[in-house]
RNA sequence: GCCCUCGUGGUGAAAUUGGUAGACACAAAGGACUUAAAAUCCUUGCCCUUUUGGGAGUGCCAGUUCGAGUCUGGCCGAGGGCACCA
């Protein structure tokens, strides 16, 4: 028997597929679209096992869909801007664009011997030209719309590199390359209005059925819708401030205020600037900002004014005003009334400077005289000690009540507030899409005039400056619009921003005019099935349903409001972490044992390792599996089966190097029993032994594997596989009908064939037949079984089991039960007291 | 602190959605073939019983039901998200 030539194999379907563009989508309106994408990646250098999970599970949904007749679009791409490509370029003295192109390439080759049904005519980058002019239209469109604005923001500010931080790059406070202590500095930034589509937002989440709810509820905190109330008090003391606007969702509480604070960006700070005290308290409120941690053991601390608050709802009393580090300057207004009774953050504070409590909601089930004494209660309950407002339900009913009144007593009115921040692009970075965007001599804003698109990246630049390295270019920086003397931006583009349309551009990757056609977006829009990784749960996705509500926003150019009606999250590749003696991480190559139980130094049995915990793969903790040697050494078929087989995708998986070689082994038993099908298909003798059993076999699995595709089951479609070779290999022992068994061999390479296609490809191939089949459709039927195995219960519990023929009625069943000696052991028929009958399942009988 | 998700053998997991718990695979132990190894194949897997059988059993405690891994309530544990959002 000839053994199976994986290497040989693949690599000639590989280039069949490439030679003839077998995968090439082109738009026809007679035939039903499926967009499958998966979240395309970025050129780091090689690619990685969640990268081949990923784009695993996304290729055997294409290739199903294919094979039911939809017309697939299924593209890949590289997100090409970025940190590292600087970074490494840096270092290595390269040009970004070089290193990023020679990964692009690496890449794109490991992806091709995976074996992916993409087409590749469609491949985007976005750091090209053609990608990122069509970026700059856009961003001077949003600009014309008035989405787009320019302001001055707080930014992580690396004082050692010059540079802004994203969040993510500043650990523990420092920078994560410089290791400096990172300062909030004040900078003019770019900022696409993404707030203004706040309800809209969160109304798209309920239309999108098909979105797993993890993610829809991270977004929705997100968002941080609120309903409340914007309530004036009136201010008495030397200032010239009249009144404080606020923003509270419980104005119910009201009788309950004992103090005002604000934030110390508040307007009214400007009145205490030369205070020294005020400085040294804002100083202190700096400091705490930093980290997370601080903020959350952070403690509360104040600066008492001299400025006196009146209650709108009791105008007699009057609380003092604070300076808080708790009030933010960027939600609401900046101001906060303090309820310390039924506020946690205002009850601490409250303790702290001696403040009044006063209890004004009772809990449901205390007594009249309830007070709020160790902590603050937040809950339902009762109004109480609130004059008028007494007796109503808190919190519904009392918060619509007491809006209602302050609003006819003009005092304040009703509010919704959102958390979402509207979302700051600009980055201080070479390698990223310019910003179409220049000043005159006075710092007034000039857009770049459409004519003059695309502003390109100077190259042979040098990167070895601090800061930003176009700040640097003068030649490039100085230009000449309509005659004026003017300064280009030298931010860059976040990098999010050209993530946030890419799935329209592989619905018109050759456009030259425009980002994509209309025609083309109405068709292949919205993707249908999107799959990537939990990470990007809020920030990717979020802003490219921006992106396509702020294209569409006063045009309503789209059919569609939403660009990914179903997503698809999944879960990480895991192995497990070794490490030596003296706190080194190794590498499983490094790592060697006899028994799978005690772990020591390759080639050096005394020095024993720690296993930790399965973890994600990551390169820091060296736990790293490299797909390419894996796909030289077992071959793309059985990497995919592997990926696929051990969990259910939403879920980690643990890569085991034991179940790897299973996969392998498999595909060779399948090459295997594939010639011995070939040896028995010689025969042509019409046996009819099991023809049956073959035909009804086929139809259930197929029905079995139809039902685990569509819930991405696809661990269990693995296991569907195994059984069926299990199940043929057996049947083949024996005499079969040559014809029957072809017919049904077919169907099963068919339906194996997504996940893994070389192999299938090479058998239909033997056959005679086409690679691409069409899916086999099921034969109901064959799907009931003639004979049934009823369980037998007695007082809810398994006594039995009898084979009957099916749908068999109570009354026969029960004479079937009586001819049973094991059965009849349990019970006596005259003391059935009841039965419950589920037809072809099961039988409970009681017995009195 | 708030929100979400999940707890099934030694391990990864199945379970037609309320009806035979542990499919399929990994690891382990025993065996067959072989001079031997590799490869391949078979058997076993908690407790009682020599077998036939029987019992317990899906994190824990209750409940609903003829029947619960699946539904309800409470508790315990693990993982993820958010960060003073008024």
């Amino acid at each position: 028997m000839i053994r199976y030539n994986f290497k040989e194999i693949e690599n000639k379907w590989q280039l069949f597929w490439n030679k003839n563009k077998s995968f090439k989508s082109k738009l026809d309106k007679k035939k039903n679209k499926f967009y499958c994408l998966e979240m395309f990646p970025y050129p780091s250098g090689k690619i990685h096992m969640g990268h081949v999970r990923n784009y695993t599970i996304g290729d055997v949904l294409s290739r199903y869909k294919i094979l039911t007749g939809f017309n697939v679009l299924h593209p890949m791409g590289w997100d090409a801007f970025g940190m590292p490509a600087e970074n490494a370029a840096r270092e290595n003295k390269l040009d970004p664009k070089d290193w990023t192109n020679k990964n692009i390439y690496t890449m794109k080759t490991q992806l091709k011997k995976l074996g992916l049904s993409i087409d590749w005519d469609r491949e985007i980058s976005t750091c090209s030209e053609d990608y990122y002019k069509h970026q700059q239209l856009f961003f001077l469109e949003l600009f014309e719309k008035g989405l787009v604005y320019r302001k001055e923001n707080y930014v992580n500010w690396d004082p050692v590199d010059e540079t802004v931080l994203a969040n993510e790059q500043v650990i523990e406070g420092r920078g994560w390359r410089s290791g400096a202590l990172v300062e909030r500095k004040k900078l003019n930034q770019w900022f696409f209005n993404i707030s203004k589509f706040s309800q809209e937002l969160l109304d798209g989440l309920e239309t999108l059925k098909s979105w797993p709810n993890k993610v829809k509820t991270m977004q929705k905190n997100w968002i941080g819708k609120s309903f409340g109330c914007e309530i004036d008090f009136i201010i008495e003391g030397k200032l010239p401030i009249k009144k404080i606007k606020c923003f509270t969702t419980r104005p119910d509480t009201l009788f309950g205020f004992s103090f005002l604070a604000l934030s110390v960006d508040h307007e009214i700070s400007k009145f205490y600037e030369d205070n020294k005290d005020f400085k040294l308290f804002k100083n202190e409120c700096s400091k705490t900002g930093t980290t997370e941690e601080a903020i959350a053991v952070g403690e509360k601390i104040g600066f008492k004014t001299d400025l006196i608050a009146i209650n709108p709802l009791n105008p007699t009393q009057k609380v003092p005003v604070y300076f808080a580090n708790f009030v933010l300057m960027d939600y609401g207004f900046g101001a906060v009334f303090g309820c310390p009774a039924h506020d946690q953050r205002d009850f601490e504070f409250a303790k702290k400077y001696k403040l009044k409590i006063k209890t004004v909601v009772r809990p449901h089930d205390e007594e009249e005289t309830f007070e709020v004494n160790e902590e603050a209660y937040p809950g339902a309950g009762v109004l109480i000690n609130s004059d008028f407002l007494n007796g109503l339900e808190a919190p519904e009913k009392s918060v619509i009540e007491t809006i209602n009144i302050l609003e006819k007593k003009k005092l304040g009115k009703k509010q919704i507030n959102y958390r979402l921040k509207d979302w700051g692009v600009s980055r201080q970075r070479y390698w990223g899409c310019p910003i179409p965007i220049a000043y005159d001599e006075n710092g007034k804003t000039v857009p770049i005039p459409r004519s003059m698109l695309p502003v390109k990246l100077p190259e042979n630049i040098n990167l070895g400056v601090k800061g930003n390295p176009l700040d640097s270019q003068n030649d490039w920086k100085k230009i000449i619009i309509n005659g004026k003397k003017v300064t280009r931006e030298t931010d860059t583009l976040d990098t999010f921003v050209c993530s946030s349309w890419y799935y329209l551009r592989f619905c018109s990757p050759k456009e030259k005019q425009y980002g994509y056609t209309k025609e083309e977006i109405d068709y292949w829009m919205p993707v249908d099935q999107y799959i990537g990784g939990v990470e990007h749960a809020i920030l990717h996705l979020l802003y490219s349903r921006f992106f396509m509500k702020a294209l569409g926003y006063k045009n309503n150019e789209f059919n569609v409001d939403e660009p990914f009606k179903s997503l698809f999250t999944q879960g990480m590749v895991c192995h497990e972490t070794y490490k030596d003696n003296n706190n080194n991480w190794l590498s499983p190559e490094e790592v060697d044992s006899n028994d799978g139980k005690k772990y020591f130094k390759k080639n050096k049995p005394d020095e024993k390792i720690i296993v930790g915990p399965s973890e994600s793969m990551s390169k820091s903790k060296k736990n790293t599996i490299d797909p390419e040697e894996m796909i030289n050494n077992y071959g793309a078929d059985a990497v995919r089966l592997f990926i696929l087989s051990d969990s259910p995708p939403a879920k980690d998986v643990q890569w085991s190097e034991q179940g790897m070689i299973s996969s392998y082994k498999f595909i060779n038993k399948l090459w295997n029993m594939h010639n011995l099908i070939m040896e028995k298909l010689k025969d042509n003798e019409e046996n009819k032994n099991f023809s049956e059993d073959i035909n009804k076999y086929t139809n259930q699995l197929v029905d079995k594997i139809n039902f685990n595709l569509e819930k991405f089951n696809y661990n269990v479609i693995i296991a569907n596989l195994y059984q069926t070779y299990n199940f043929l290999n057996e049947k083949l022992k024996y005499k079969i009908d040559a014809k029957n068994l072809k017919k049904n061999y077919i169907k099963i390479l068919t339906i194996m064939s997504p996940v893994i296609p070389h192999f299938t490809s090479e058998c239909l191939e033997i056959l005679g037949e086409n690679q691409f089949q069409n899916w086999p459709k099921v034969n109901n039927k064959y799907l009931e079984n003639e004979i049934v195995n009823i369980v037998i219960q007695i007082n809810g519990k398994k006594r039995g089991v009898i084979n009957v023929n099916k749908d068999i009625n109570e009354s026969n069943l029960i004479k079937e039960i009586k001819k049973d000696d094991k059965l009849n052991k349990f019970f006596d028929v005259n003391k059935i007291s009841k039965t419950f009958f589920v037809k072809n399942r099961l039988m409970n009988i009681l017995i009195k």
